[in-house]
DNA sequence: ATTATTTGGTTTATAAAATAAACTACTTTA
DNA sequence: TAAAGTAGTTTATTTTATAAACCAAATAAT
């Protein structure tokens, strides 16, 4: 019997975030939604479910007159990535 | 840069169905129905879009008195199956 | 015998999710 | 100083997933 995907995981540009978190300490919302190909709208909305959830933290600062956007992820959502991905596994794993 | 996961797999119901026709030659309306807990009506729904994508065939027949629904993967899904698992990879693999 | 109930589904309506469009605020360039 | 660009957010629309209602036939119960 198949368990449940983490439906907050399992959406294309939630899992494209937290797979750039994952391989980085921070990430600014400029620069994952140039890796993403995400529309700014879009990342947004994304972001906050990732941040309503526990799984990111996201920082609001100024970069000199610029706003900037960083984000990395927390513990708790490093361990519903794994818990994600070795889900995942049973439903891709051809015998 | 993430390539795009195939909308018509990523989807939990899509991808288990498909993940057990991969590993069997058929099987029944009835047993995917209960391997993936599904609702009979959002199976059927999900069969046909599966189907209509050309990635399962779907047979109706009588197994006696009782309707038989027998679904297998044709060639193109199981082409489609193997290439999500590939682009999931790059989602997944952490450095 | 006829009235539930179960089986094996489909169709349709609703809820939830993803996405895009429109907007804000501020900055830089022409 | 007007136009265009940057870095986003909010809101509206579209798409998707899911559930509820339904159908037809068979079996079981009264």
């Amino acid at each position: 019997m198949l368990k449940e995907l983490n439906p907050l995981l399992h959406s294309q540009l939630r899992l494209a975030v937290m797979s750039i978190l994952m391989n980085c300490e921070e990430a600014s919302f400029v620069y994952i939604k140039e890796q993403t190909q995400a529309t700014a709208g879009n990342l947004s909305v994304q972001l906050d479910k990732l941040m309503s959830a526990g799984y990111i933290t996201v920082e609001k600062k100024f970069q000199g007159k610029k706003p900037l956007t960083t984000c990395s992820v927390t513990e708790s959502g490093k361990l519903a990535f794994e818990e994600y991905v070795n889900t995942l596994r049973d439903y891709l794993d051809i015998k």
